[in-house]
RNA sequence: GCGUAGGUGGCGGAGUGGUCAAUCGCAACAGACUGUAAAUCUGUCGCCCUAUGGGCUACGAAGGUUCGAAUCCUUCCCUACGCA
């Protein structure tokens, strides 16, 4: 009998590394991995059309439980025929849990904390982001599940893992997460092993939930357990051991922490299956994730640097607002093979973002989007061929100036 | 020509004797952004310096009053509107 879902690895780097290029198979297309994840949180990739999405060569598309379940709500997705009939995406779909937002909207509400930290100290150093004029209280977390306010209207809700399963087979993804606890990278010892406990009694309720529902989804388990390697490898074991499709990598990381918990996690997560860092894709953390195992990425870099005028280029990021940009009259990047280089200009570029012209948003995701997408599969045909290590050094050094052991240092 | 209202930093626009190099908005200049409360947010924004402090030049122009003026007085120039 043919499984909907399924993983096949075509190859694995060789010299212990333990990074692999693959297929997972799903109900609406494959996904050729490495592979990075368009976001479409609220079931759509902001600012450009599904076509966009599928032409820069995007394999799948995540939209967000929590965001759905708000507006506009589970129920007229599922009559809708799933988010990605919904919003006329054909491909591979997956959801995210909206464990990601009890963090977010919760402990980390206010500070400088989201994924990736910059360093120990600047959790009081809020990035200047508070939202002055919004006052959702944080969300409440126990043994049995999150209450929260909504961020739209301020009325109060409740997910708990079967909720969250139960969301997540109305918007009918393909790959959806068990929901999970995130914690901060700054969170002690104590406070990221609870959470991380939870979050495994959680795995396993969400399980059973997703078991009882006979949606055919596939359901990923996610693994936690912040910078500590205890934490990481006894989470790898607990999820790991579960009847999971899937694994999802979770946490809001250090810079210096990506490279590390994710290798302690899949050296121990069933090399079978797909493994999907969550939230991640700066070029260099997906050099590091693919290389220690990781098969997919999702990241809102692309489209949210892209709507604020950062673009990335191979020989690093630039803020197209600059006024040197003004009057150039070249692509973002000559060797770029998306719609945005091929037709227009950085002058053009800048000259839609001052203009605050909405196809500036558009140009500028679609560029970025690109980038992120054929890194995965340059990456990934690089390890078909054999190439991976030179790529690496390659594209590394000339993004970031710095060669790929400098940048680990 | 007469009357009225005005002339403030790139622009708009506060301020009407000291705490004003001058609120605020825009523009400009730069920075940030990693499972999207984000087409958002932050900083700078007269000139100079041995720079959490100091100096200089400034509020149409020129004089004047005053310890002190963007703020009061005089003259002039200019703008808008109304009447001729």
């Amino acid at each position: 009998m043919a499984k909907k879902f399924d993983f096949k690895i075509g190859k694995t780097m060789g010299n212990g590394a333990i990074g692999r290029a693959g297929v997972i198979r799903t109900p609406h297309g494959e996904i050729q991995t490495p592979a990075f994840i368009a976001v479409g949180t609220k079931a759509t990739v902001k600012a450009l059309a599904p076509e966009q999405v599928a032409s820069l060569g995007a394999q799948a598309v995540l939209a967000n439980t929590y965001h759905l379940y708000l507006e506009p709500g589970p129920e007229i997705v599922k009559v809708a025929g799933g988010f990605a009939k919904f919003m006329r995406w054909r491909g591979p779909t997956f959801t995210d849990s909206g464990g990601f937002q009890v963090f977010s909207l919760g402990a980390a509400f206010g500070k400088g904390v989201s994924k990736v930290a910059r360093n120990e100290n600047d959790e009081d150093d809020a990035d200047g982001r508070s939202a002055k004029n919004v006052h959702a209280a944080p969300a409440k977390i126990d043994e049995d599940g999150v209450t929260f306010t909504s961020h739209i209207d301020g009325s109060t809700h409740r997910f708990t893992p079967e909720r969250s399963i139960q969301v997540q087979r109305d918007l009918g993804a393909d790959i959806i997460f068990a929901f999970d606890e995130c914690t901060s990278p700054h969170d002690p010892y104590p406070k990221q092993q609870e959470a991380l406990e939870r979050t495994n009694r959680w795995a396993k309720r969400s399980l059973t939930e997703h078991e009882r529902g006979g949606s055919g989804q596939a359901l990923f388990g996610v693994v936690q357990g912040g910078k500590y390697r205890e934490l990481r490898e006894s989470s790898a074991k607990t999820i790991g051991d579960m009847d999971f499709d899937g694994f999802g990598i979770g946490g809001s990381f250090t810079k210096d922490d990506i490279g590390t918990a994710v290798r302690w996690v899949n050296a121990i997560l069933p090399a079978d299956r797909p493994r999907h860092l969550l939230g991640i894709g700066e070029p260099l953390d997906i050099f590091l994730g693919v290389e220690n195992g990781v098969d997919t990425f999702d990241c809102v870099s692309p489209t949210r640097l892209g709507r604020n005028g950062a673009l990335y280029t191979a020989r690093g990021r630039i803020n197209v607002w600059n006024a040197r940009y003004v009057s150039v009259f070249e692509p973002i990047d000559k060797k770029c093979d998306c719609y945005t280089c091929e037709n227009f200009t950085l002058a053009y570029l800048s000259h839609l973002f001052r203009a605050q012209e909405m196809l500036a948003a558009t140009l500028a995701s679609i560029h970025n989007l690109r980038f992120l997408v054929r890194l995965a599969e340059d990456i990934r045909k690089s390890i078909l061929e054999d190439a991976y290590e030179r790529f690496r050094e390659d594209t590394l050094s000339s993004y970031y100036g710095r060669s790929y052991e400098q940048l680990r240092a």
